[in-house]
RNA sequence: GGCUCCGUAGCUCAGCUGGAUAGAGCAGCUGACUUCUAAUCAGCAGGUCUCAGGUUCGAAUCCUGACGGAGUCACCA
């Protein structure tokens, strides 16, 4: 429809007026709710060009548009800006095409492939809420790169070695007497994130000993700057008190040293702990309902990349400094020199990546590939994207950082050293807990069998928890109120199950086929708004897939659910005053219930039938 | 210091490819359940869109600068 009436107002103008303009050019937006019309084209820019009165400008046009198309029911010019009303027939008709599309939004298959990285977590403690974040944008993203029509591999690459790891491997054996989840009941990853605990707090206390040894006095004497205070000097010099004086730094090195070397003692227990991690995050995936189509490792993965390197040196990308490390120059990206191989031969963070990039383009061919990391990583990525296309990757444009804020809480930020992290298994819960109360005092959810209950106040809850995530744009950096997210009424995830849960109602009384309504006539205004929504919903999908953005499609969902929520108070819909509206009015809420239902489902939110 | 992102109502956020009087929700105050589910609806109140310039017929939106916040600039991952 903007399409035709670009075309038509540029037709005008440059025929009529011989002011030649691109039909692109012609400004056409969805007219104000509280004026009259559907579309609104802006005159100002050829009221200018012309020297012409806008009203005349308004009134020429407009008629040459009532008159070409059948669809344009009247006009008005109002301060420059001329608005177009269209008929009921045009509006009966777009949701007549809704109707008959059982996949409304669903483009054909583009037979590319993408691939979508998200979650990627360490395997020395639990999920939080900044992984959660991670995991809903990657998933739903994932679900939108679908439907419109591309094929997805969701994938994560777990970071499952390193010192970390080998913090809770030397402290469940010092301390764990061979205790296991299964012997305590506590779930893997937890159990895990335990004995990482208990190392820190163990190296806190040896810290805290050796800086007021004599040793540790003589260090801070010796090294300080000037002015500096002990606990100034202390903070800074952490790291390197691990590595050159700490006695469990140096245990926690050894197991990281007999883990590369392959130690059959030290890599099965390695095995054995990773194990117990990747049940626990199986468990916290599943309830957050998403999955995986394929793994990786980085204990298979960190050595990759060098050969990539050579190959990048032989083109001359990369050059070699006297000592032997590799780096390349990215001045031209306003990026700086970047190392991508130690002067030991040992691989970075960036060697690893180009590495596994190259990798999986082996593997599957994806032309796309989609990196869901927080912002704090952004200039690592686009160090490695204009790495790549320097080495000549086909697919380098096609690579996509989804970059998303950190999530505050009221309080600042989370810092685990603090303790201030939310644990995602707690909040899940917490969420949970809130729901059920809030279903107590409701009348439907009594009346089910318990099984039942709990079905419905799971899908209230996770609709709760992930709508508010969602809801925000991915760039932005956002607050997390545990307390506001709990919040079941307003612009939230129930809000849109409820106005699902109405049409699911009303259906259920509705008695008899669904007939024909093609003698309906004189739309309501409410009624006229919902066909406009549902009209936009394939442009929302689309754009919400370019912007790799799922708060696009949420903040849709919750505006249709409220135009809904409005005609279902100002309409009857089974008491209608004929037999017409009635059946006007049934499938219009059919309709809205399955692009609700749909868009909501790409969000990773499940509807419930009764709440 | 360089670079990147952010700054909209008391709070949490939309709106940003320039268009009419800047929108929601929460919190506060009014009203609406004998009538398709009140997890709903209607209304009141709440704004110097951080500030200052610039471009434009028109700027929350684009440009420049300042201020405030965050991130990053590791032979860490």
């Amino acid at each position: 429809m903007i399409a035709e009436l670009q075309k038509i107002t540029a037709e005008v103008l440059s025929e009529k007026f011989d002011c030649p303009t691109e039909a692109d050019s012609v400004a056409v937006n969805y007219t104000k709710d509280d004026i009259d019309g559907d579309y609104t084209i802006v005159l100002f820019p050829y009221v200018k060009r012309l020297g012409k009165n806008p009203m005349e400008l308004g009134k020429e046009i407009g008629e040459e548009i009532v008159g070409a198309l059948s669809t344009a029911k009247s006009y008005n010019v109002l301060k420059g800006f001329l608005n177009i009303n269209l008929t009921d027939a045009y509006y009966k008709d777009l949701l007549k095409k809704i109707s008959q599309d059982p996949e409304y939004g669903r483009e054909e298959r583009n037979g590319k492939k993408v691939m979508v990285e998200f979650s990627s977590p360490n395997t020395n403690k639990p999920l939080h809420l900044g992984h959660i974040r991670n995991i809903l944008l990657g998933w739903s993203v994932s679900q939108i790169l679908d439907e419109v029509g591309y094929e997805v591999i969701k994938t994560q690459i777990v970071n499952n070695r390193g010192i970390a790891i080998c913090k809770s491997m030397l402290a469940w054996s010092a301390y764990g007497e061979g205790a296991t989840p299964e012997s305590t009941g506590i779930k893997g990853d937890h159990f895990i994130g335990k004995y990482y605990v208990e190392f820190e707090t163990r190296f806190k206390a040896e810290y805290k000993t050796w800086q007021e040894s004599a040793e540790g006095k003589a260090v801070y004497q010796a090294s300080k700057k000037e002015e500096q205070t002990a606990e100034a000097f202390f903070k800074a010099f952490k790291n390197n008190y691990f590595n050159t004086h700490s006695a469990l730094g140096s245990k926690a090195k050894d197991v990281l040293l007999k883990w590369e070397a392959g130690d059959t003692a030290v890599v099965d227990q390695w095995k054995m702990m990773n194990d117990w991690v990747y049940a626990g995050f199986d468990v916290t995936y599943d309830k957050l309902g998403v999955s995986f189509d394929s793994m990786y490792y980085e204990s298979d993965t960190y050595l990759l990349g060098k050969q990539h390197i050579e190959q990048g040196l032989e083109k001359g990308v990369f050059y070699k400094k006297d000592d032997g490390s590799v780096w390349i120059d990215l001045e031209d990206q306003k990026l700086d020199h970047k190392l991508v191989l130690r002067s030991d031969g040992t691989s970075v963070y960036m060697t690893q990546d180009i590495g596994t990039v190259e990798q999986r383009y082996a593997e599957t061919g994806a032309e796309k590939m989609v990196y869901t990391v927080a912002d704090e990583q952004d200039y690592h990525f686009k160090a490695l994207f204009a790495i790549m296309k320097k080495l000549g990757a086909s697919y380098a444009d096609g690579l996509h950082h989804l970059s998303y804020g950190m999530v505050d809480l009221p309080t600042g930020k989370m810092k685990s050293r603090e303790g201030t992290v939310v644990d995602a298994d707690v909040l899940m819960e917490e969420v949970a807990v809130e729901a059920k109360n809030s279903a107590a005092e409701k009348g439907e959810i009594a009346e089910m069998s318990a099984e039942e209950q709990a079905e419905v106040i799971d899908r209230i809850a996770k609709a709760a928890l992930k709508f508010f995530i969602l809801r925000v744009g991915a760039k932005k950096r956002m607050v997390f109120d545990p307390k506001e997210s709990l919040d079941m009424q307003g612009q939230t995830g129930p809000y849109i199950q409820n106005a699902y849960v109405r049409i699911a109602s009303v259906l259920r009384k509705q008695e008899g086929d669904l007939a024909q309504h093609d003698t309906y006539t004189d739309l309501q205004e409410e009624e006229l708004v919902l066909i406009q929504e549902l009209a936009k919903y394939p442009e929302i999908l689309q754009s919400s897939a370019d912007n790799y953005d799922p708060s696009n499609l949420a903040n849709y969902c919750y505006n249709l659910a409220k135009s809904y929520h409005r005609f279902y108070h100002e309409q009857r819909i089974l008491t209608a005053e004929t037999e017409a509206a009635k059946h006007f009015r049934i499938d219009l809420s059919v309709q809205v219930a399955k692009v609700l239902k749909r868009g909501m489902f790409l969000l990773g939110i499940d509807m419930p039938e009764r709440m």
